[in-house]
DNA sequence: TCGAATAGTATATGACATATACAGTTAGCA
DNA sequence: TGCTAACTGTATATGTCATATACTATTCGA
């Protein structure tokens, strides 16, 4: 928390550092990117920068400080968002987030119950605020509405990283199963209508769906900041 | 995968078992529930059982297998839903699932990438597809649909669980310092607008925001199904 | 009744995070 | 100018885990 926001102090006594906790987070995105969480230990990550495990210790607490601090610095490069039409803007935030996720991967696997919230992951959520900021949107419903695209952008993510691999494979399997269960009668109605598809087609139905998924979120905003807009306004009218 | 849908194969020798996948999985489930998902160890389950660690090897082949399991029997109950009236009944089923992740927290954290797709949440499926069925929507879009609900929940349930302790903690003293960074100016700006809740506020807050974001959902589901299934009538007219 | 298949045990191994003790380095201060 | 506290990196040790391997006891079918 402290290094996440405070960065490093910096000793006036001892020996220069030949380490930093930049170049340790650095590695570790490094072997994650290419390697996957699986493989983030600190052995490793010690390996990648030529020095012994415990070498890492004196610049950061822990190896979960260490995830906090690299989940963060994924973070990296919040979009930029206007504060006019927020509907694109807001839709241009999203698909930022779903190319990071894309990109890196690992992140979706980085539970965010104990959230690692640092200054690039601010940056993105200011973002987001900016392109509301038009809006009649205040206080909870701002965070309410944020936090509705980005599950829906972790979702689709998560259902992109797997695709076409295990996942459509497994599910794939599970589906053909179903559809002779009489236990799911609604699911076996639904495989039957629509034709499996090709694995060229996952990637392109499941863009589909993300952008069919984000849609009817902005739908169902807008819908709420008209109706609410035009009761005001009549209102007003009518107070006045 | 086959255990998960199959269930154990019975021996016709060898002595009589006293343990069973069934226990084993319950006392996984049990262990889980009290402590959280980082007291899962195999020499806990055993413990829990009587037995040694070794022994629950002769049933699973391997931890993560029995979290596969752990994590479909967890999702039993699936809420019966009816066909009639699909805002209802899918709003009965997000409540369901939020009510399900509230009470078991570490369902969140078990990443779906290598989803443990079972009987018990295969049925959860066919019931929000039960939901869905007197609509227009087919194939992809169903589940697109029933995904998003999905996220929806789970990015509750996540903000639900963290609330009032770490997460709300934790993020009001990031909201606190953001306010004076000029970094971020549009969070600055809500910061001030809207009052810091006391604890007892959070929980009410976030349910709220659960609620709105849940009906911006099915709203922008329904401007959809409307938009189109007005199209079709209207081309339907005039074609005849 | 014998022995292959099986359940549970005992013990060993290897991966991993991390504590502790140490050796070499630097800069402020006596 | 050197002393030494504050520091960096290393070497080694420990404790926790999942899980492989070898073993003993049990059961049923041949």
């Amino acid at each position: 928390m402290c290094l996440l926001w405070e960065g490093p102090s910096e000793p006036s006594r001892g020996p220069k550092a030949g380490l930093s906790l930049e170049a340790i987070v650095q590695a570790g995105l490094m072997l994650v990117d290419a390697e996957g969480l699986n493989a983030l230990t600190m052995a490793r990550v010690a390996d990648e920068l030529g020095v012994t495990p415990m070498a890492t210790y004196r610049h950061i607490p822990s190896k979960e400080e260490l995830l906090d601090l690299m989940i963060d610095a994924a973070f990296e490069r919040a979009p930029r968002c206007g504060a006019d039409n927020w509907r694109r803007e807001l839709t241009k935030w999203a698909k930022a987030e779903l190319a990071l996720f894309r990109r890196r991967p690992w992140l979706l696997q980085t539970v965010l119950q104990r959230v690692a919230v640092g200054p690039n992951w601010t940056a993105w959520l200011n973002a987001a605020m900016t392109a509301l900021s038009s809006t009649s949107l205040r206080g909870g419903e701002l965070f309410g509405a944020i936090t509705l695209i980005d599950a829906h952008v972790r979702a689709a993510a998560q259902i992109f990283v797997g695709a076409p691999g295990a996942w459509s494979e497994n599910f794939n399997w599970v589906l053909e199963r179903a559809t002779q269960d009489p236990r799911f009668p609604a699911l076996g109605r639904i495989v039957a209508e629509s034709a499996t598809d090709s694995d060229e087609n996952v990637e392109r139905e499941i863009e589909d769906q993300f952008e069919f998924g984000l849609e009817r979120l902005l739908d169902g905003i807008e819908t709420f900041l008209q109706a609410r807009d035009n009761g005001r306004a009549r209102r007003r009218r009518r107070g006045a």
